[in-house]
DNA sequence: CAAATTTCTTTACGCGCGTAAATTTTTGTC
DNA sequence: GACAAAAATTTACGCGCGTAAAGAAATTTG
């Protein structure tokens, strides 16, 4: 860290004595030079503390070794907790990722899309707005960069679609609920943003003919990303409205269930699976603060861990592939109860 | 958005009818060229949608247009959403805001400041981590990058600070809590990751001297970034040790509180300040979740506005005088006390 | 130890744009 | 309509690096 100020890959190739192509091809890829060589060079480097302009680096190349992360909504835990799950395997991997958030809105989106393209990553990673997707602009992205959807599906849109099976996460919870109690009645957005709440219901429904029981969709009016307030706003609706009569409700969403419990406190109901309580409330997602809500919550846990370590992979296959996948790839992982003490 | 391709401004130039270097100063400032110029150039720009090369703009520049915004914790909804105002402030400036988290890690936070290095940004919004900041690491990006720092300060470090006034926080629940109840007890981390948490215990201690009462400070043990855990862990370790008496709590923080919140609830201890209640609790920040905890949390709001215009006008200050500010700058906004259920 | 192979060096060009200098064209003024 | 000022154009060079080609040097192989 110490000597004279290096400029460019010039004067740090004069100062460790090797040839500026040659340092180059270690910057690219150090296993590509010979051992000896690497050691100089390296040597150098922490003497100089040299870097590469990456603007240089990158003008003459078609592609880069950045790649996108993009996610619906950053000012939520969940999506900042994948998309650092992300980044940090795309480090691993010798890239560099570049996160973005899209605050939930369709022009952001777009932007983040049109910045993404600007930076010519080498592949992108994303979880789409959903419902609010610009279709035809983000098939019209996907055209042009190698893109993996995760979280949220858009239909032969991407290479590949990584996420949670939404099947798994309901069956396990309404059968739970069916098992040790009443069941479950579905809380729900009218106009969900995304397109995993339509699965969801679709599974319920589905879970509870199986189970020989009349399903109960209770839906809640709201747009926007809001759903803590839309769901504490819906619950009170729907008891005034008394529509809301089930002692055991099972959530579309963490979300949601953090504003239902909100709602029910607040009218002085006991949520929980103890004795003496007044209803039961589970969820899906093991959103991060799902661990303090009071009570704790019940709750279908994604494989975070999985879903980010696949989504990955399947991009980098697909990078180095050169050309798409033959087939459309999606792959869903299912879900893990989480018991806790609201159901 | 038809016609050919355009490969680069040269090509661009041509098809607008425009010479390429009139062109790139458009680029650099549309208003900097006669308006007939303009009319014709962007004419010709819906109709081929042409962006200059990112790279290529920006390696023959000594300074880009890029604004470095560093948070210490993304999954953090309360840095989340000042990161996205900031956000918005930067771009409605005609500049390009690159978002970094330091997933409240050292080594991150360096990297962070490394890359952006690398990036050549015009300017840097720091919210640092506080007592885990590598201090001469910052300072020596400061020296070399207009960096304004927000949220929490580092003494001398960077061009300026604006933040909040964390003895108007303290002061505003201080006096709420004393003259609607008993004086309160202040719940904190031993170890705080960040100065504020510090400054406020002081606030505590100097509010309760003034007003008359003796101090109660409850310390808990913890590491971190996982407040609410260590504020649940922190709470039934009090009430276990019997250091936890008070019917009146001040937290440092509203993540801190959320834990204490959730440890009361599993206690069956009902907190409000409604009649019956066994204990009132307050905190500082009005972080997103605060309105639905159970019972809701009577907080201190930042001024979240004001802090994120003030910093990013500070900033574009610093970068268009070129030199520094002669003497660096500290600004504090006060809080505002947000009356809900809990207190 | 010579031949075959790998790796490095030298040389040279190009990427897309910023920008400076000199020249020409346009605009505004009297 | 002549003239000065403003703006656009032409020309030219440079930024820092990727990369290709050809030859020299080092390494491995037999």
């Amino acid at each position: 860290m110490s000597g004279q100020k290096i400029r460019n890959m010039e004067e740090f190739a004069a100062a460790s004595g090797i040839s500026r192509p040659t340092v180059s091809k270690y910057f690219n890829d150090p296993d590509s030079v010979r051992d000896s060589t690497r050691v100089r060079i390296e040597a150098a480097l922490d003497q100089y503390d040299y870097r590469p302009n990456i603007y240089a680096v990158n003008q003459n190349r078609r592609l880069t070794k950045n790649i996108g992360i993009v996610v619906p909504f950053l000012s939520d835990p969940f999506f900042a907790e994948i998309a650092r799950k992300l980044e940090t395997l795309v480090i691993a991997a010798g890239f560099r990722p570049v996160v973005l958030g899209s605050h939930g809105g369709t022009e952001q989106e777009n932007d983040n899309l049109e910045t993404l393209r600007s930076l010519k990553p080498a592949g992108v990673l994303l979880a789409p707005l959903g419902r609010a997707s610009d279709k035809s602009a983000v098939e019209t992205f996907c055209r042009h960069v190698p893109t993996v959807l995760f979280d949220s599906n858009i239909e032969d849109i991407g290479e590949a679609f990584i996420g949670s099976d939404n099947i798994s996460f309901v069956d396990q919870t309404v059968e739970y609920l069916c098992r040790t109690g009443e069941p479950p009645s579905f809380f729900e957005m009218r106009t969900p943003a995304n397109p995993n709440a339509n699965k969801r219901r679709l599974a319920y429904l589905a879970a509870m003919e199986r189970a020989g029981h009349a399903p109960d969709v209770i839906s809640v009016e709201g747009e926007g990303w809001g759903f803590e307030e839309i769901g504490r706003r819906g619950t009170h609706d729907a008891f005034d409205a008394g529509s809301l009569t089930s002692r055991s409700i099972l959530c579309s969403n963490d979300r949601l269930a953090i504003g239902l419990l909100a709602a029910c406190y607040e009218r002085g109901l006991k949520v929980g699976r103890a004795k003496g309580s007044d209803l039961r409330v589970a969820s899906h997602d093991d959103h991060p603060f799902s661990r303090f809500t009071c009570p704790s919550l019940t709750t279908a846990a994604h494989d975070y861990d999985a879903v980010a370590e696949q989504a990955v992979k399947t991009l980098f296959e697909l990078i180095e592939g050169g050309r798409p996948l033959s087939d459309r790839k999606e792959l869903l992982y299912p879900a893990r109860l989480v018991l806790r003490d609201s159901a």
